[in-house]
DNA sequence: TTGTAGGCGTTATCAG
DNA sequence: CTGATAACGCCTACAA
């Protein structure tokens, strides 16, 4: 480093790198009062602190969060793990995050993961432990590397939105909200309703999940059968939504009403079916599922369900976690509400 | 939960702290050559790396990076700051960045903002200066205390969605999207053409803009003045979208076409209109912004804006001059492209 | 209460 | 090419 270059003048107040020592010397102190005035240490008197604390003012002096963490061995940062895919959900997600984290002075290290072979390379190739005190891992079950990882670590997890093995998480009981939802179409005595779903892990196409469970649970207590070629598990885009629709129609003896695992997947099933000249709710019902911002602006029934709180509930153990390492590990589940608006009906012919 | 299902759980990889000493020792060589050996550095004879790598990978050696980048004074990560407010373009300028990240090993430190007082507080609280290498700064207008920091810091920044001073940055060319949108209505022969608009910085909400410039040049342009009573400015939701378009439509001569500054606030007039016993295309034309993933089920025209590239071309530019400090800052300035579906049509009584 | 010294894990700078 | 050794900025015993 060249120390003689000639300094510019520029309009606004630029600090030189400030240290700690700086701050001793001119305060006419050590290091060590600094540093204890600085980060609340109460054997300081009340004078030097003040003292301390207005040199360090007059000086521009940041403290150096990396020397920090290095010294301390906490980052005073979370780190969170989702995948992108559909929007509305993941973005509700994140505002909980957002609002938990709001009152803390803690940072969010964001790791989006778009693609399936992301998962465990990209995790892999960015350095990530020990740079954070804990992670938030949304919507993904956790890998034998991830949760190696984690123990290599020694660093807190909770899981958002999947429920694996004994680690502490906060889920949607995805079951139960399937149910209502199925049964409130039961109720209005639809008796051919098809399943259009998405896989919970969006890594894990033919995963066996909850929601799947719940719709056919809903149709055995009302001494239906599930026929297989009702159900539709495919991706959680409204395009995949439209093609399951489409199949749907084409089936020898087509449903009077439809679930859809997503809002998204529910608004393409619709256009398809205003494509086909069909009228909702008369000729057809359909049932969401999250109740995304658009949902009442398109007259989306749907299952209320408690996207954010996933975030910052999760948020909210993670720094439990933190605060106090011998927190018991437990798992929230969260229920979701039943939203009647314009796309559910009496099924045609039904009188209720 | 079943406590007494046996579950067949292989060992996990336990590994100790270990440090760059440990791998040294264990080599029986100094702690020179094996950071050498790690960090690519030539000076080392192939024969000496393979046994530093092998011994580093037994020992399951993983370099700290917090101890890295307090050695190095470069941390490997990159801070976005983002408002949280309109989901869908926000999220699509995530996925931009995090494609343009994905083939490095950057690591992403991401500060959501969702209130305007929180700007400068937040920003001051979470100590991040030296914490990243570098900063984009998404559709929030740099204040002079951010600006301040970034020069204390010494660190790039770039802007994306936003113009200001000489600073680098990518943005949409929003006046012209503009003037493209309602030039499409007045080629439907429209005369009676109102806005629905939001601020481009959600923190500055008087703040006259660009896409609100464009709409009046393309009534200009085509002899027709603008009335205020058809421009309404208000925020991105479709909540607000559609208190705008009751408004609209109790006008003494309401608009027979609505260009609005997102497809989310166009969903929402859409509802009110519907409300109404009005049609669309029909009785009123709407135009909206973004192209947001369920734009083309909606069977909304709008402006396809380049929302990733927004995301995408700013880490470009970031990393470059990441790379070499001296790259020329130059602002982008990207075009949008009309997508016409179903909500525009002839204006009532027009012959085209 | 306060100052001093040692250490956190790596990188970088020297001699050898 | 390699091995000591000195930073890096902060925290924290320990001694005064």
């Amino acid at each position: 480093m060249d120390g003689t270059s000639s300094i510019h003048v520029l309009p606004l107040k630029v600090h030189a790198l400030v240290t700690i020592h700086d701050v001793a010397r001119e305060a006419g102190v050590g290091i060590g009062t600094v540093s204890r005035a600085l980060s609340g240490n109460p054997h300081v008197t009340d004078a030097t602190r003040a003292h301390v604390l207005e040199v360090a003012e007059d000086l521009g002096f940041r403290p150096n969060p990396i020397a920090r963490a290095f010294s301390r061995g906490r980052t005073h940062t979370l780190e969170i793990i989702v995948p992108l895919f559909t929007r509305d959900f993941y973005i509700e997600v994140l505002r909980g995050i957002e609002e938990a984290i709001a009152a803390t002075d803690y940072t969010l290290l964001v790791q989006t993961i778009e693609r399936a072979t992301d998962r465990d390379r990209l995790i892999r190739r960015r350095r990530v432990p020990g740079r954070v005190d804990g992670t938030l891992l949304v919507s993904l079950r956790p890998t034998r590397t991830l949760i190696e990882r984690f123990a290599d670590a020694k660093t807190p997890v909770v899981l958002a939105d999947v429920e694996y093995a004994r680690l502490p998480g906060v889920s949607i009981n995805h079951e139960a909200a399937a149910m209502i939802a199925v049964r409130h179409l039961l109720d209005l005595r639809h008796r051919r309703i098809a399943l259009i779903d998405h896989p919970e892990d969006p890594f894990l196409p033919v995963d066996p999940h909850s929601r799947h469970r719940g719709y056919r649970n809903a149709l055995t207590a009302a001494g239906l059968s599930h026929r297989l070629d009702y159900e539709r598990l495919t991706d959680d885009t409204p395009h995949a939504g439209a093609a399951a629709m489409q199949a749907l129609l084409a089936c020898p003896e087509p449903p009077t009403a439809v679930f859809a695992g997503s809002d998204n997947q529910a608004v393409g099933a619709l256009d398809v079916i205003r494509q086909h000249g069909l009228r909702v709710p008369e000729d057809l019902s359909v049932v969401g599922y999250n109740d995304i911002e658009l949902a009442p602006y398109l007259g989306l029934t749907t299952m209320r369900v408690p996207m954010r709180e996933l975030g910052s509930i999760g948020i909210q153990m993670l720094l439990e976690m933190l605060d106090d390492p011998r927190t018991p590990t437990e798992h929230r589940r969260l229920p979701s509400k039943l939203v009647v608006r314009r796309t559910t009906a009496a099924a045609p012919g039904a009188i209720l």
